[in-house]
DNA sequence: GGAAATTGGTTTCATATGAAACTATCTCGC
DNA sequence: GCGAGATAGTTTCATATGAAACCAATTTCC
């Protein structure tokens, strides 16, 4: 085979074609309808909101593990877990063994909202997935998992 | 069937097979994989690539129509297209007709940089998806367009 | 023809964001 | 022990963002 241009289709690049772009305008979209439920409604943010998602599954975890399972960064994190605190939705206790780590988790009035919000959530969610029949579902997990996998090898994020 | 409780498989919310953060960090990590090879060095941010491609592909757009195909609000589009005139990657001409519109192009010095960029871009994409194969590629932008119309049907963004 | 409503685009303002500097605590090597 | 890093978390500062107000040109409707 000749190395010639012709060997490579050359494609052009096109938005609409393009899976980054493509991936950022349903992530906005699905992200923003979420949120447009439930922070008026429950005075939150996203940040604010994925830290309470943890902690109600998870009570008792750091900020720096708040953040590793939600992927922000330890300064979301902070800022989040400072205002959750100011309104008494999540509460801090020092570790007994490291004075640096305060374990976090809701309070009743946190937990209440939680109890609220994650139904709500999944309703929404299952109203996206609607489009989708039960072997899509399982098909694009497994496609997002692969894609996942690949982003953190070549270093996003 | 009885209707209690049973009828209706509980979920619990777990943010890792959550489909709106998945799709999150997903968008985002491979969103911040390819900003980090062109905004150093090209100098441009993500509204400013955006206009440049589908100027690059388009030219004579209005920004309003930039806007609409790039999925950027209006302020966003102004934005980036007064930096781009300012640095001469991007010209603006008002419409004959209609003298609120401006058409805009790239600029041969913009066309030179779209030049270098589009590749790059293309490139890290198939890096990406070369954890897919062919058939899988097909599958998941199958998928995407439907959770897309889905998307756009509940009214996100 | 001209007032009212609409549209294209910019500016303002208040908030969100993240990198880097900082504080406090802990661990390691000696 | 104790000094040199590491680590948890916060604050600072400079920039990014978007809703709403704004300006200018155009279209609509009487």
């Amino acid at each position: 085979m000749r190395n010639d241009a012709a060997a490579v289709p050359e494609r052009r690049l096109d938005l609409d074609r393009f899976l980054p772009y493509r991936l950022s305008v349903l992530s906005n979209r699905v992200s923003s309808a979420i949120a447009r439920q439930y922070s008026a409604r429950f005075d939150l943010n996203i940040p604010e909101w994925r830290t309470m998602a943890v902690l109600g599954g998870t009570p008792g975890l750091s900020a720096r593990e708040v953040a590793a399972r939600t992927a922000m960064d330890k300064v979301q994190v902070s800022r989040a877990v400072a205002s959750l605190t100011k309104k008494k939705r999540v509460q801090r206790e020092t570790d007994g063994k490291d004075a640096r780590i305060t374990r976090l988790s809701l309070t009743s009035k946190g937990r209440a909202i939680y109890d609220q919000v994650a139904p709500l959530a999944l309703h929404l969610e299952e109203q996206f997935l609607s489009a989708l029949s039960p072997a899509e579902r399982v098909t694009l997990d497994q496609l997002m998992t692969k894609l996942a996998r690949q982003s953190s090898l070549l270093g996003g994020g």
